[in-house]
DNA sequence: ACTCCATTTAGCATGATTGCTAATTAGCCT
DNA sequence: AGGCTAATTAGCAATCATGCTAAATGGAGT
């Protein structure tokens, strides 16, 4: 849901995290030592960007590895676009199939 | 500042009125009637927008007419798109001089 | 000054978000 | 099984966001 990322984004912890994965996947635990909040904290953070689709999240044995889902970034980008008046052939905030 | 103009853009009815704003400016009251919320809600939708800068108000004697700052719109979606990788010789979320 | 219209501000109730600590789950290793 | 590390969930307090109604403001017209 369009809705669920641009709250997803609305907090800046949020849009940090995804600038740091934007350079490649990091494990959970990495994530947190990087940010000073509690890592319930982050967990919650990254629960949140999960549930928008804006990361996923990939056992590897003992951690978790996130890493971006870029499709999902590049709508909410093409959307900010649309509301623009640059077309691009779309409907601004038309719901796109998930 | 970045944050607020995200924070603006995480509720559906400001997008919805950005959407609108796009295709030409508008008054406070034409906004109104378009959504089904009361008045002061509207109003207050407006001032969040403004805050963000994402708006601009323009009294015309009786009436407010609003408009879209779209150089504002154009950073956040910039913001974003830099949070993808695609080059665009910026780095992400870094704060731009307004 | 008084009235009317357009809009905003005040004040309040409700619900969501944030961020903490403590407790839990999940997987690995011996 | 027991213990260790990684990460999440529970539960709670505090703050913020939303949306209403009622009251206030600002400008125009009489």
């Amino acid at each position: 849901m369009q809705n669920t990322v641009f709250k997803a984004l609305a907090h800046p912890a949020r849009r940090q995290i995804l600038a740091l994965l934007r350079k490649g996947p990091r494990l959970a635990g990495d994530l947190a030592t990087e940010f000073d909040t509690s890592w319930p904290t982050m967990s919650r953070h990254l629960a949140v960007l999960k549930e928008a689709d804006l990361v996923t999240a990939e056992r590897q044995g003992n951690q978790i590895l996130y890493r971006v889902n870029t499709s999902v970034l590049e709508d909410a980008a093409t959307a900010l676009l649309g509301l623009l008046g640059r077309d691009n052939g779309d409907d601004p905030l038309k719901e796109a199939a998930e």
